[in-house]
DNA sequence: CGGGAATTGATACATTTTGTTACAATTTCA
DNA sequence: TGAAATTGTAACAAAATGTATCAATTCCCG
C-alpha cells in the first residue's frame, strides 16, 4: 500500500529527521496532481509522501515526522479545512493549501484558519515549490516555540521580541511591556511577514474569535502596536496597510543570535 | 513480543545508552502509533517500550524502570486518566498525555490530574519529542527527592527555592520565607515554566480545590508571590498575565548547582 | 484544648486591557 | 473633482485583573 510504503520510506533515513530533506506530505484525491507533485518534489530535492483523503493523512501524520502539509481543501469525506485547523491548533506541520479556483472565500477561509499559505488550482509546480521554501523558512526561524521551554525570540528592524518572556527588546535593551493582545498580534505577524494578513486572519490567529459585523478591534490593536514599535506612528513603516486588504510585516525577521 | 524487539532495538544502538538514554513508555491502543512512535523515538537517541492497554503498562512499570510515559487518555478498559492519577499520586514517573481531540475538557482534566504535558492528537513527532525532553529536563532537576540525602533545589532569575526548607533564598544569602500557599503556587509554575497556566488549572494544582464561580484567590496568591519575588511588583517580569487565559511563569528554571 | 498569630478566601474598589462607536482623514474610482 | 468606501484613532464602555481590607480558617505552642 501507497501510504506504509512512504512511512517506511521515511523510516529507512538514518539522520533525525530534521537535518536531512524537508518531508512534504501531499494531500489530494486526485490521483495524477498527488503523484506528479510529489514526483517533482522528490525531484527537487525533497521527501514527499501522499495521502488520498483527510483521513488517511492523519494516519501519516501520527505515523511519521511531517516537516510540511500541501493539502487540497475540496475533497469528498472529512474536509480538508477541519484538518488543516487540526494541524494550526495542535501545533502540527506548517500547512499549504491548494485550492480550486481564485475564489475569495477558499483563501479567506483557509487563511482564517491559520494556513501558512494558499496556492490555487491550476498552480505553477515552480511557484508550489518556492512557496513551500518560503514557509519552511519562516517556521525554520518559529518552530523552537514548539518547544514550551527554550527561550526563543525573533529579531526585526531594532527590535527583539522575547516569545517566552512576552516583551520587546529595544535598541539599549530597554524592555518594552506588551499586552496579551499586542503580543499575539506581533507574533502573528512576525510568523507570516511580507504576507498580506485580512483582519479575520488577523482575529482568528490572535484571539480565535469570530468577527462581528463592522469588528474594529484589530485596526485598533495595530494602532496600539504601532504607537510602541514604530518611529514615527503616522508614517507606519514595519506594519503596512494594505487598503481593502488588510495588513502586512514589511521588515526581515531573523534569529537574533546570528 | 513486540514490546521486548523495540527494547532490545535500542540497546543495539552504538551510543551509549544504558545510563544516558532516557525510557520512554508509550502507551496506546493503536499500534501504528505506538510502534511508530517508539521507533522515532529510538531513532532519536532514546530508548523506548510499548503497551497497549493500562493494564500492560502497569505490568511494565513495575517490571522495569521507566524515565516517563506517553500515555493516550482515550483506551478501552481501564481509563488512560486512571493510569495517570495513579501515576502522579505514587510519585512516578512522569506523564505527557496525548490526548484525541483539541478538547478543552480534555485538556483541563488532563493537567488537573498532575499530568507533565499534553499534547494533541494528531501530534507532530518533533513537537512531542521536544516535549518529552522538556519534561525530562525538568524533573531531572526535581527528581532528586528519591535521595534523601541531597537538598532539592531549583534556582530561576536570583532566586533559589529550597523545596525541601520550603523557602527562598535571594542574592546574598538572605531568606524568604514563603507560605504554603505561595510555595505550591511557586513550584507548579517551576515544573511547568514557559506555560499558559489557567486559574483553575493552578487551583487544582495548588490546593486540588473546585474553583467557586468568581474565584479570585489564585489572583491573590499570584499578587502576594509577586510582592515577594518580584523586584517591581507593578511590572512583574517573572509571572506575566497572560489576558483572558491565565498566568505563565517566564523565567528559566535551572539546576544551581550548574 | 485554648488563645494568638499567620494564612487564606471573599469582597470591594481601583486599574488595566480590550472591544465598540463615532468621526475625521485617507484612498479609490467613476 | 466628488462621493463612497476604507482606515486611523480618540473617546467611551465593558471585561478582566491587581490588590487593600477584613473575616474566617488554620496553625502553633504552650
Amino acid at each position: 500500500m501507497l501510504v506504509q510504503e512512504f512511512i517506511d520510506a521515511a523510516n529507512r533515513i538514518d539522520k533525525p529527521m530534521s537535518e536531512t530533506s524537508p518531508h512534504i506530505l501531499v494531500v489530494d484525491d486526485h490521483r495524477d496532481i498527488r503523484e506528479t507533485l510529489a514526483r517533482y518534489l522528490i525531484k527537487n530535492g525533497m521527501r514527499a509522501s501522499m495521502a488520498d483523503s483527510a483521513a488517511q493523512a492523519r494516519k501519516m501524520l501520527n505515523a511519521a515526522s511531517v516537516d510540511l502539509v500541501v493539502l487540497d481543501v475540496m475533497m469528498p469525506g472529512e474536509d480538508g479545512l477541519s484538518l488543516c485547523r487540526h494541524l494550526v491548533e495542535s501545533n502540527g506541520a506548517p500547512v499549504i493549501l491548494l485550492t480550486a479556483m481564485a475564489e475569495d472565500t477558499d483563501r479567506v477561509v483557509g487563511l482564517e484558519i491559520g494556513a501558512d499559505d494558499y496556492v490555487t488550482k491550476p498552480f505553477n509546480p515552480r511557484e508550489l515549490l518556492a512557496r513551500i521554501r518560503a514557509v519552511l523558512r519562516r517556521t525554520a526561524l518559529v518552530s523552537k516555540d514548539r518547544d514550551p521551554v527554550s527561550s526563543e525570540k525573533l529579531a526585526f528592524d531594532d527590535w527583539v521580541l522575547d516569545l517566552s518572556r512576552r516583551h520587546l527588546v529595544g535598541k539599549d535593551d530597554v524592555i518594552t511591556p506588551l499586552s496579551t493582545g499586542e503580543f499575539q498580534l506581533l507574533v502573528a505577524f512576525l510568523k507570516r511577514p511580507k504576507m498580506v494578513l485580512s483582519r479575520d486572519q488577523l482575529l482568528d490567529l490572535t484571539s480565535g474569535r469570530s468577527p462581528n459585523i463592522f469588528d474594529r478591534s484589530i485596526d485598533n490593536q495595530v494602532s496600539r502596536l504601532r504607537r510602541k514599535i514604530e518611529g514615527d506612528a503616522k508614517n507606519p513603516h514595519l506594519i503596512k496597510t494594505v487598503w481593502g486588504g488588510g495588513y502586512t510585516f514589511t521588515a526581515d525577521v531573523r534569529d537574533p543570535d546570528l
